[in-house]
DNA sequence: CCTGGTCATAGGTCAC
DNA sequence: GTGACCTATGACCAG
């Protein structure tokens, strides 16, 4: 499942061409909202607030509304559908708010290695991790 | 080693006489634990549970059960034996559940090679694969 | 309720 | 071809 994994890579972070972690979902605070929602003292990485929410989507779905305001959807039936949705993978059945959008448990996981572990990927027919092997959509 | 692999084979699957694989353990997802617990969208393989416990023990051993209950043998003691010896090869020192029943590792493998890659038997001594030379238990 | 740690398993790889 | 090793993954659990 590495290419599911290489997908999930890709939807959920931003990569450059050396597969160094560029850009990354240390969403700058600008939207009101969301940005830093893990009130929850983080020590081990960089204090840096770590959402997964920025890289998504452009819209403000799946966004946590700060008030239980009322959806400005104009179809109230699937947007409560909506908030059930996994935001990266699209599993209907998510785990609730983690890093700062509604996720399964499993993307929670896969971004918590990622992200809060700083993991790096690479394609290991470019061990070295040199950028001969771009990580992107194509097969390397 | 071709002999142990051609009795793994007739252990854990079922050959027709043209060496198709038939009657295989695509077992009916009752299990509700660990079948295919993905919930992402997978599109690349085929959404089908794999597990090769349906063709080694007409019984109920070695069954993955649904909820943790105590074996119903008489034998409590053996019975957590049992549970640690690999249901195809006999070998006590199980590596756990695999693809829906207690395996080894090595058996793990030579399921996943098998079942998983497709992978066909023939006779060497019938390259065409004709079924001149039927996979059962008679030395040809 | 969410975060982070832990664990069991699937699948890839490699030496023999 | 085989079996061991390794890693990614997802579920489970404690705080």
């Amino acid at each position: 499942m590495e290419v599911l994994g290489k997908q999930k890579v890709l939807a959920m972070m931003r990569l450059n061409g050396a597969g160094q972690l560029t850009g990354f979902p240390f969403e700058t605070p600008s939207s009101s909202t969301t940005s830093i929602t893990t009130p929850t003292t983080i020590i081990h990485p960089p204090a840096t607030p770590i959402t997964m929410s920025s890289c998504l989507l452009p819209s403000s779905a799946y966004m946590k509304p700060s008030p239980p305001s009322e959806i400005s959807s104009p179809t109230p039936s699937s947007s409560s559908l909506e908030k059930k949705e996994c935001a990266v993978c699209k599993n209907p059945n998510s785990s609730g708010y983690h890093f700062g959008c509604i996720a399964c448990a499993a993307c929670s996981a896969f971004f918590r290695r990622t992200v809060v572990l700083s993991r790096r990927y690479y394609c290991r027919r470019d061990p070295i991790g040199n950028s001969l092997c771009p990580l992107d959509r194509r097969e390397c």
